[in-house]
DNA sequence: CAAATTAAATTTAGCGACTGAAGTAAAAAA
DNA sequence: TTTTTTACTTCAGTCGCTAAATTTAATTTG
């Protein structure tokens, strides 16, 4: 039983580059130009000889692809380099990502804090801004005027004009179409059907890519997190509902069609608490804000005219004070997000499933009960039993997702084609 | 809500060719050969120009792939062709496969019947054998020798050889690794991590591929029932426990590392029933059949030792005729059906769910109720509801199921290697 | 230290798969 | 009959890649 929980840091610095690590062998044949780009920028440099043998292409194509990406700017031959010693033979010579060759934007818009990053192509980042969000809704003119004097400050910081910029990643909460950049539904707007990304690209003239906060968690972890080394992992928030995304051969999984992936509504008790989204029994019932914050007035005896997030503090204080009452939600909620997991676990036998969101604050999520219980509960004949992990991020974590969809689609247009 | 329980008979007529119809655009390059041959099979027959336009690619290199294929004997100009009326210029020459370019084998290995199959290029069935199975538990040694004489009659009946066999697919319960065909966990067999491929290539000379059941009925559906016509569709069967298979895109989804998919040990209850697996509240504990017997006993006052199907034909006609307490157990299994249904929809999205297995008989499992309680139980922003089928198929199904493991390999082997 | 050895990078010829355009064939419409 | 329309064929040419020979740059060895 490997699966311990471990935390980490706003980014894990342990390996080299960003980006998946591992080949996207989905049978897809991506130009070797991609993908001898995406190998350099996976393992932060890479040599040549190396590049041809990991992807199994012959030399001559590297040397080839090599010179034209160095023409393009977007790699560079590295200057020194700690030879590795006992080496016979020719010393390689490594390549890296030109970190000025393009620029892209993250963008994160929730219901309390609007956050962006400009990071260059190796993901860094250059600047960096938030800002309170205003109403809780708004048509999608008024959110754009909201957010124009983000951008405007964050291009400012890092001396940057829209021009540069290849392409921007925006993340909001709410039913979002990826291809189309239609927002079908979300808590920050009053419309439907909303083209957040049309009226962003109206905005910027840069392209844009719209994902919902799930996607933008996991990939956030798949470009700059633990799941890099992963082919298939789950990332599962816990917030002010239960959100759920999935990494599947290296892929972000988006459902069959844009919709799925609804862990928080999966349901784990015939009848059971009332959800928010007015049926019974669904996991986030259980598991949300709002579900401990509920009973927490009973629990404590409090008003429920005060604040949801005061008397979850509160709650989780009393609880580690010994209130019997108060550790009683918190159990209740381990159990079934114990249950939850086991679930994801049955259905997509993940190899990690990475606990994300603030609330991995309170370790009760993470608890050895809760994992011994999440063992006792998933079926495992033979197999390596799945590793949990917990990744309390920053707050960028949103933002910085969200640049990992515009680096991909700026990869795609500006490596994938091939132009110089 | 078009969702209407809708019921087939064995294979549906209604859509020519077999196979997905819709195109595998996994963004996988395949050659352009295999798409040819794939699209024209898919749809009975095509010309040369519709396929050109349905692949996006250019007449010239049709015209060239498939005088190859033809000169290789896969495909053939067909004769006559109703003519297609009111349309000007020279008339389309209809191309199809040729049904006896190649022969397959799919075998269903099961703790009751073992069934075989033979069917030509186009999935016709040319035999088909059934006899019943040995013992509960014997090792892959004596498996094959039970199954040997099966091969034999159906090669027979058939009039061919092992050497005309392009590939056999092979379709047995349990823990199978698809790759390398070896069966890490089965109730029919003694050993563990058995190379039950390897073990029937070795009987017959022929490429053997192994999957497990619920991925055998889902290849079915997708070569030659409902799914055809669907990219992303998931089936469910209640029999002895309960299982579930999954396409994504036109393709089987394995699960990440063979396992997953597990929709019968999924939680739907804390603490719940006990689980044949030993564990509680398994969505499993509230449908299978000794589920549904367990309680029957108590509910009709009958002795544990009577045979568990008799009982359970027994509790059904009970329930039908009016009594209460056999009817709750079916109403209960119905509402324990729906709830892990919803999670199905909620997790998946699949634009429709089929319903499988001999169970289906017992209408009270697509019952309306069933359906509504469902609807009740999934969020639906937006889209289309998810589509409910019940398909009982024949018993033939499995073996059906493992032609369809082989006929996609030996597409693979004989029009993908570009042969001649 | 020169020669042999090893490995990286480059160059080059050539192949295979596909496209695009021109050309041919076979029908209906004018 | 001529024109139009659509299907099919042919073929030159291109693109992307590989395999093999060559060059380069280091280490080891006699």
């Amino acid at each position: 039983m490997s699966a311990e929980p471990r935390n980490r840091s706003d980014t894990n610095t342990s390996l080299p580059g960003c980006g998946p690590i591992l080949p996207d062998h989905n049978y897809q044949s991506r130009s070797l130009r991609k993908q001898v780009f995406e190998h350099v920028r996976a393992h932060g440099m890479a040599a040549r000889a190396d590049t041809a043998r990991a992807l199994s292409i012959s030399a001559g194509s590297v040397t080839g692809i090599a010179a034209e990406l160095i023409a393009d700017g977007f790699l560079q031959e590295v200057e020194d380099v700690g030879r590795r010693e006992s080496s016979r033979g020719r010393p390689p010579v490594a390549l890296e990502v030109v970190a000025d060759s393009f620029h892209v934007i993250g963008i994160n818009l929730s219901d309390r804090t609007h956050s962006a990053v400009l990071t260059d192509a190796v993901g860094t980042i250059l600047a960096e801004v938030t800002c309170p969000a205003d109403q809780l809704l708004r048509s999608v003119t008024a959110l754009v005027r909201e957010v124009a004097p983000l951008i405007a400050q964050l291009l400012n910081k890092a001396a940057k004009t829209e021009a540069e910029i290849a392409a921007i990643g925006i993340g909001i909460s709410g039913v979002v179409d990826h291809d189309t950049g239609i927002v079908a539904w979300s808590p920050l707007l009053t419309e439907t059907n909303a083209g957040l990304g049309d009226a962003f690209a109206a905005l910027t003239g840069c392209p844009v890519f719209v994902d919902n906060d799930a996607n933008i968690v996991t990939l956030a972890e798949l470009w700059f997190g633990d799941g890099r080394a992963k082919s298939d992992f789950a990332v599962v928030t816990v917030e002010h509902g239960v959100g759920m995304g999935l990494v599947l051969n290296n892929r972000l999984f988006r459902g069959a069609r844009g919709m799925g992936l609804e862990l928080g509504h999966t349901k784990v008790q015939l009848d059971g608490a009332l959800c928010r989204c007015g049926q019974r029994g669904c996991l986030e019932a259980y598991l949300a804000d709002y579900a401990l914050t509920r009973e927490a007035a009973t629990a404590l005896g409090l008003t429920t005219s005060q604040r949801a997030n005061v008397s979850l503090e509160v709650l989780f204080a009393e609880a580690k004070a010994g209130n019997r009452a108060a550790k009683a939600i918190f159990d209740r909620a381990a159990r079934y997000l114990s249950l939850g997991l086991s679930n994801v676990v049955q259905l997509f036998d993940p190899g990690l499933i990475i606990l994300s969101g603030e609330r991995m604050r309170y370790d009760y999520l993470y608890a050895d009960e809760m994992l011994s219980e999440l063992h006792k509960l998933t079926l495992n004949p033979g197999g390596d039993p799945c590793e949990i992990a917990t990744h309390a991020w920053g707050g960028l974590v949103w933002a910085k997702g969200a640049t990992a969809l515009a680096l991909t689609a700026a990869t795609d247009s500006l490596i994938g084609a091939g132009n110089s």
